[in-house]
This record gives C-alpha cells, sequence and structure tokens, in this order.
DNA sequence: TTGTACGCGTTATCAA
DNA sequence: TTGATAACGCGTACAA
C-alpha cells in the first residue's frame, strides 16, 4: 500500500497511447502538442495520479536548481536573519536551499562540502569562516562568501569602513566626551575589520579621542554576557562621570551593554550613547531600541544570491570570467532609534 | 574549462580495467573488492579527480536522505532555533535538509509541498499553520508537525497542559496578589491551547484569581510592541498597587512586557514576576534574564527527526503503522531566573 | 572476486 | 505533431 511505485511517464503514455516523449513535451514544451492531446494527457496524470520526479530530470538535464547554504549558527540573529532572507529568493527565482548549519569544525564543514557537491548543487552560498577561500575557490561550482575572509571567491559584504564612519557620526550628533570601540579581536582578512578602521578614521580625522576595546566575545550568545560586563566596568572606572558613545560590533552586543547600562542606571542614561551593527531583530527587541547601523541583510542577501545565479549563468556558457571573485558591497543605513 | 563534464565510473573503470560494476562495488561493499585492487582503484579515483554523483545514486536505489522542512520565519527565535537543532541532526544522521521558509500563503506553502516531493523527499517536518494536517496526511511521505494542529499526522510538542502547570506553579513561589496569562488568540486544536487550560486549572484548584488576557500580538517581532505596551498598561490600570504574575505565551512577549516594566521601574520590581515559554536565546538576552518554561528544543527536534525517521522504515517496510499518526509529548522543564 | 546486462525516470536526437 | 532510441550515472541480479 505505502509501497506502491510511482507513476512514470511510461504508464502515462501507455495509458493514452502516446509515446514518453510525448508526455515529456507535455511538460517543457507544451506548445509542441494538440490542445485536443494535452487535454486527455492532462485527464491521464490527474486520473492516475502522477507526481513529478525531478532527480530523474536533474540526471538527464544536468540541471538540479539546488544551491548550498553553509551558516554558522542560526542562534544568533544576523545568520538566521540573513538565512530567511537568502531561502526566500526561492519565491522569485524558484531555487531551493540544502542548508547546513556549521561547527567551527573544519573536518565537518568538509563533509558538508563533499555532500553539496555530490548532490550537485549548482552554486555555493557560505557565511563559515572555518575554510580559507583559497580552498573554495577550487570547487567546481561558483561560490559566493557573505562577511568572511573572501581573497579568491566572490563575497557580498556591507561596506564596513562606511558603516565605521557612520557609527562614528551618529554618536557625534550628540557631544560625546570620548568614543569607544567594543569589538572581538578581528583578523584583516575579514571584512568586518573595515568597521574599526572606519571608526578609527573618522574619529582621527575629527580630532576626537578614542578608544578600540578589543575583548573576546565569543560566538555563542552565552558566552557574551561576562565580556560584555566585565567591558562596562572597565568604561565605569576608565571615563568616570564622561559621555561615553559606544560603537559595539554588532547588536547582541549593544543589547547586552544596554543591559548593563539599565542595571546600573535604571535606563537611558546621557553617560552613555549606544550604536549597534547589523539592525537585527535584536536591536528593536531590547528594553530601549538601539540605534544600529543597518547592514540591510535583505538587500546583501539578494545580492549573494543574484551574483551567484550570474556566476553560474557565466561558468555554464564557459565564460572565464565566471572564475574571477566579484566582490560586492552595500552601503550601510544609520538607523537613529533610542540609545541615541 | 569550466564545462569539463563529469568524471563516472565508466572513466575510472576503463583507466583501471576494471568493469564499472567493480567501481561501484569498491564504494558499496569495499570487502568484496582485493585491498590491492581497491589501490588500484583508489589512485584512479585520485588521479582523475572523481566526484560522487547522488544524483545518479538516487535514481538507482530511490533513497534521497533528504527531508523537507517547511518554517513560518527565521526572524523569531523559536523557529530558528528549533531549525537549528533539526539541521544539526545531520551530523548523527546523516539526512540532508531542504528548507522552506513560508508565507502565510496557503498556494505558495502548497508550491514548496509540490517541489519538494517532486525532489522526492523522504519526510517532512512542518512547523506552518497554513495548511491543515487533513491534507497533509494524504501525502506520500510521512510527516511530522511541530507545535501546530496535528489532528492527522505525526507531532511532537511540548507537554504544554504541563507547561502551563509549571508556569503558575513557578510564580505562587513568591506570593502573588494576582496571576495573568497573556497570549494570542489561539485556536483549541494548535497544542498551545493547552498552556492556557493548564495554567487556569492550577489557579482555580488553588483557589486563586488568574486573568487570561488574550491579545492580538501579530507573528512578526515589529507587531509585539504595540499589543503588548497597552496589555501592560491595562494590567497597571486594572491591579494597580498588587503584586502581579505575568505568565507570557512565549519568551518574546515576555521579553516586551519585561522592557515595559524597565521602563516604568527602572528594573525588576516586586509588583511584577514573569515567567515566559520556550527558552529561546530572547530569555538570557533580555535585560535581566527570564524566567522561563523550557521546551527543551533540542530534545523537540530530535524526537521530531527521530519520529520522522522511523515512520519512513515503517512505510519503507510497508507496515500499515506507518499510516496511524503518533503523537509525542516532551516534558517542558522550568527555569528560574531573574524575573521571578 | 569480478563482469554482463538491465533498470531507475527523464530528456535529447533524429527520423517519420 | 509524434515516436523510437539512446543517453544521464549508478546499483544489482545473475552469471562466470
Amino acid at each position: 500500500m505505502s509501497e506502491k511505485k510511482q507513476v512514470t511517464f511510461e504508464d502515462i503514455a501507455k495509458y493514452t497511447g502516446f509515446s514518453k516523449t510525448t508526455i515529456s513535451r507535455y511538460f517543457n514544451r507544451p506548445a509542441t502538442v494538440t490542445e485536443n492531446n494535452r487535454k486527455i494527457i492532462r485527464e491521464a496524470l490527474d486520473t492516475l495520479g502522477y507526481q513529478e520526479n525531478k532527480v530523474a530530470h536533474i540526471l538527464a538535464t544536468g540541471k538540479t536548481e539546488y544551491v548550498g547554504v553553509i551558516v554558522p549558527s542560526l542562534e544568533l540573529d544576523y545568520y538566521s536573519s540573513m538565512l530567511d532572507k537568502i531561502l526566500k529568493t526561492y519565491n522569485e527565482f524558484g531555487y531551493k536551499f540544502i542548508v547546513f548549519v556549521g561547527s567551527n569544525d573544519a573536518a565537518a564543514e568538509m563533509r558538508y562540502l563533499e555532500e553539496l557537491l555530490a548532490y550537485q548543487i549548482e552554486g555555493l552560498i557560505i557565511m563559515n569562516h572555518t575554510l580559507p577561500s583559497m580552498s573554495l575557490c577550487s570547487l567546481s561550482v561558483p561560490v559566493v562568501a557573505i562577511e568572511r575572509e573572501d581573497r579568491f571567491i566572490n563575497s557580498v559584504n556591507s561596506d564596513n569602513y562606511l558603516g565605521g564612519i557612520e557609527a562614528a557620526s551618529l554618536l557625534l550628533e550628540k557631544p560625546c566626551d570620548v568614543l569607544i570601540h567594543l569589538n572581538s579581536p578581528t583578523d584583516e582578512s575579514i571584512p568586518a575589520y573595515r568597521r574599526i578602521l572606519g571608526f578609527k578614521d573618522y574619529c582621527l580625522g575629527h580630532g576626537l579621542p578614542c578608544d578600540i576595546m578589543i575583548r573576546d566575545f565569543g560566538y555563542s550568545h552565552e558566552e557574551l554576557h561576562i565580556p560584555v560586563k566585565s567591558a562596562f566596568e572597565e568604561m565605569e572606572n576608565r571615563y568616570p562621570g564622561m559621555k561615553k558613545g559606544v560603537f559595539c560590533a554588532n547588536d547582541v552586543i549593544a543589547n547586552y551593554l544596554l543591559g548593563q547600562v539599565i542595571r546600573k542606571y535604571g535606563g537611558l542614561t546621557p553617560y552613555y550613547r549606544i550604536v549597534g551593527f547589523d539592525n537585527t531583530p535584536m536591536a528593536v527587541k531590547a528594553a530601549y531600541s538601539i540605534s544600529t547601523i543597518d547592514q540591510q541583510i535583505d538587500v546583501i542577501a539578494r545580492e549573494a544570491f543574484s551574483l551567484l545565479l550570474e556566476k553560474i549563468r557565466l561558468k555554464r556558457a564557459g565564460d572565464p570570467a565566471a572564475d574571477v571573485p566579484v566582490h560586492k558591497t552595500v552601503s550601510p543605513l544609520i538607523l537613529r532609534r533610542e540609545t541615541t
């Protein structure tokens, strides 16, 4: 009962008296089948309960319409939000996504890659940091990176340098005695590194004291609590009674910092202006809505997918341009909210 | 260059002098190939750069090792967290996931289903509410629902009734003058409805006044802010000076309520004890960590996948038990944190 | 232990 | 407009 095998073109062909070829054409080039015959086939499909089989289709055509996605975690708003936007491109482009959520384990990620390639994905979107772009660029399919080291592969990133500038300028709308930037140790090869530069350059350019506090904030949200707390205490000690403009590397850190401020001051205080980064849902879920630099996650996701699609086309056409890495950049927006 | 077609068993066979069958056996039943010949093949695979093709494998065996997932949104911690855990079962079971993130649009969801079936998924995990289980149960593959109407299909849910009881009992650890439950309009067919019952029954059983406030909190996090605020004001007006124990339908609502309390009282206050539901990352990201009823999302995800796998096996074996819906339940845990 | 021959469900090519 | 036949890449009886 459960194991009745599926209805195939063969069955439809027998039932209608046509050949398999005609049934195939009914689907792929309906114009080449008489309206009357189409009707016959349509009814046959219905009565026999035909169920499309894309696997056979793929084997014959070589086109899977699959894209692989590897993302570090879905517990962080940034990634889940990005994945959300990526998956939603289905409605426009029809590509399906096989998703892996990655450990920091290079071996595991290699397995994901193997699987994805075995399943004949046409392209890959990767957000994980573990595998170097050097080894990713030699894959048989185009790869687009989002906010990770991208030297040898395509990428779409926020204009991080501009973001850093925007954050500094936003903080300076209100007078601040000192500008502070909270970030994790960030390798220069990572796009986000430029946020620090932009911030620093803007401060220097305006003759403002700025303090870049690099602390290890870890990767999971649980880990974040402690280092943010100690960073807060440091700020309290180092700049007592001063108005501090704090630019946090992301909304999650900003949220925890806001939490510390609330605990100490019972709410917002002129002593702290806080700006986050990303504009994840987090930033509005906070007790006080957090001003942030909006990466425009939806735009980035869409650009990433479009770029990938373009590369897939080029590759299929045998165009050598397919193998030249393209790096796109999306300008972030300033979002003024309660914390500034 | 980019379009060189892939290396197949045929090529390896020619290169080594073996037949395709032997190459196939090298992969599937290596024990039946001489160690020496295995070595020869291994080297041939290497030098020719063989790349496994699962599509052909699937067509031949009928087993895709695909599971489809349909989830309403990834902007809400509950769903992204659940998806995270589901995807991570790959490391244990090896099944791959094709993921769709669904609108509330029934037509769109039907398209997702069609696609998934066409790609020969072996089973489906669904969290969306749009399609009734009545129409889901007639699919050719097993379906497991999580926290949605599940009358005719398998499901894994939190023991919502117990959860409601736990929430009430947790609030009563500290004396409260009134117990309040905040929830969206919830259909009786949805598992979460029983939370309300559990809460109410416990209150009645202990002779406590309880107020079930049903408000439309919408689906996205942006929408939530306003109704929570007005609910808060209602509580303030209705129970001035009283100690309120508030059980929120989920952590997101709890978080917004906490935000309102902070804004009014500058921090925690004995006037409000707050309990959330789910134990999403949200609950610890809040300014004060939120006490919550832990659904054990990881356990639910794992159970859902195991159940699906079991059903897939039964179906394959032609066992009629495959078609009998199984409803599993996971007991939630009480998590005492700062808000109580 | 290895090879031959055929099947999986679809599309592509060519001929009718 | 339609049909016969050969791919697509791999698995599996069955035979050797």
